[in-house]
DNA sequence: TCTGGGGTCCTAGGACCC
DNA sequence: TCTGGGGTCCTAGGACCC
């Protein structure tokens, strides 16, 4: 493979963290950490702690006593996140947006405007300091998965450009957890077998799923890791799924307590597809028990369905199948609802009521129908006076520990 | 590194069809 | 009736990413 490298991969700095020290002068160069019963994003000099994202608010502050606690401006990030990522847009329409702080830029045609990819780099992170006010690494580089790589081994705020021909020594000494896919599960097998660098991993023969490597890590993992595949950059991707989840703590698996919960998040996924008009046939519940360990149940249904409560009733009839399969758990840790098979809903499509428990009862479109009205109508309210203001208030499942709906949306992908 | 929330993708087994 | 092979869909679990 020879040509130049063209691929850019930008990832602004601890993002969250970083706008919070933008706005507020005083937190800089100090540990700081956007949230509060969890941590949602750590400074650079927090994360020096040992603090990250995901973590308990209460061990990061016995981690750094001095740790300082912001709540975030979402709307901030959002904002700020757009404006640097736009600034790749400048320089090439293919852009590949992965988050609100991460995207990939194919480059290639730009060059004679802009120079080299490499001094577009250098031009992008000026920018992007300039004119937003924070830090980005940049990597350069023949693919996405390589350019990724470098990215991560710029940070914090730097480039790396790797130049054809020289991938082999780049990587020789990288850990294997910098390669895509690789996580702790891999690194902790790989480690089994003798393999802890990415040179070490490309002298470790075979891919098929019965050679050690690919029991390691599984065939398609390993293929990829020999093969680099030339994954193209993708403007427009569409969400295949869409969720919701909830951590409970630790309450009694009981109607009472599951069945409010899935009621709000039936109400948040289905009103995300409806105003995207999109419908599902998959409903996923995953229930979580005290003990950490996780059970799935889905169904697919004969149509696609995006009424609040037939996805509620679907989800609940899918929970209690899983406690009836678990009579020993009397407790439960987590709650999530993921619709899939995602399909374009036609605005007066109507749906099936159809149920796991009565499928006998069918012939009741009209109650489908009803519920579906009555779901437009509730959205329509809420488009005018706000999501608070009608229907399956946040207030049932006693907002606890939650995190801020504001957070959750920043997650969302577009649909 | 005992854990929040939104996602993607892979694997494996079984049902069902041709 | 049994056997073989290929393909597709569904379900469950799990790893991983941001």
């Amino acid at each position: 493979m020879t040509g130049t490298a063209t691929i850019l991969h930008a990832d602004l700095d601890a993002f969250y963290a970083s706008v919070e020290q933008l706005l507020d002068p005083s937190l800089r160069g100090k540990p700081i950490a956007v949230g509060g019963g969890v941590v949602l994003a750590a400074s650079y000099e927090a994360k020096a702690f040992g603090v990250h994202g995901g973590m308990l608010g209460r061990r990061a502050r016995a981690l750094c006593p001095e740790l300082r606690f912001v709540s975030g401006h979402f709307a901030d990030y959002q904002r700020l996140g757009d404006a640097a990522i736009g600034v790749l847009g400048d320089f090439t329409p293919l852009v590949e947006r992965i988050s609100i702080d991460e995207a990939f830029a194919n480059v290639a045609g730009s060059e004679h405007l802009f120079g080299s990819p490499e001094d577009m780099a250098k031009t992008i992170r000026k920018r992007v300091a300039a004119e937003v006010g924070l830090p980005i690494s940049l990597g350069v580089a023949q693919t996405k998965h390589l350019a990724k790589i470098a990215s991560q081994v710029a940070k914090p705020d730097g480039l790396v450009v790797v130049h054809p021909g020289t991938e082999g020594d780049f990587l020789h000494d990288l850990p294997v957890e910098l390669m895509w896919g690789v996580g702790p599960v891999a690194r902790a097998r790989l480690a089994g077998i003798g393999v802890f660098t990415i040179g070490q991993l490309a002298q470790t023969p075979g891919w098929s799923t019965e050679s050690l490597l690919g029991r390691a890590v599984g065939g398609k993992l390993a293929a990829l890791a020999r093969n680099r595949d030339p994954r193209e950059v993708v403007t427009h991707r569409r969400a295949r799924s869409v969720g919701a989840q909830s951590a409970l703590g630790k309450k009694p698996a009981v109607e009472g307590v599951f069945g409010p919960t899935l009621r709000h998040l039936a109400d948040r996924v289905a009103s995300r597809l409806r105003a995207k008009s999109r419908a599902g046939r998959t409903v996923t519940v995953r229930v979580r028990f005290a003990d950490l360990r996780a059970v799935t149940r889905s169904v697919t249904l004969p149509a696609a369905i995006s009424a609040t409560a037939i996805l509620a009733e679907t989800a609940e009839d899918l929970v209690r199948a899983a406690l009836a399969d678990h009579p020993n758990e009397a407790a439960i840790s987590l709650l999530a609802i993921a619709v899939s098979h995602l399909e374009y809903n036609p605005v007066l499509q109507l749906e099936l009521p159809y149920r796991l428990a009565d499928e006998k009862r069918r012939p009741g479109t009209k109650k489908g129908t009803a519920r579906w009205l009555a779901d437009r109508a509730v959205d329509a309210i809420r488009d005018r006076f706000g999501r608070e203001s009608i229907g399956y208030g946040s207030v049932v499942l006693g907002r606890r520990g939650a995190v801020p709906d504001a957070f959750r949306e920043l997650a969302e992908r577009e649909l």
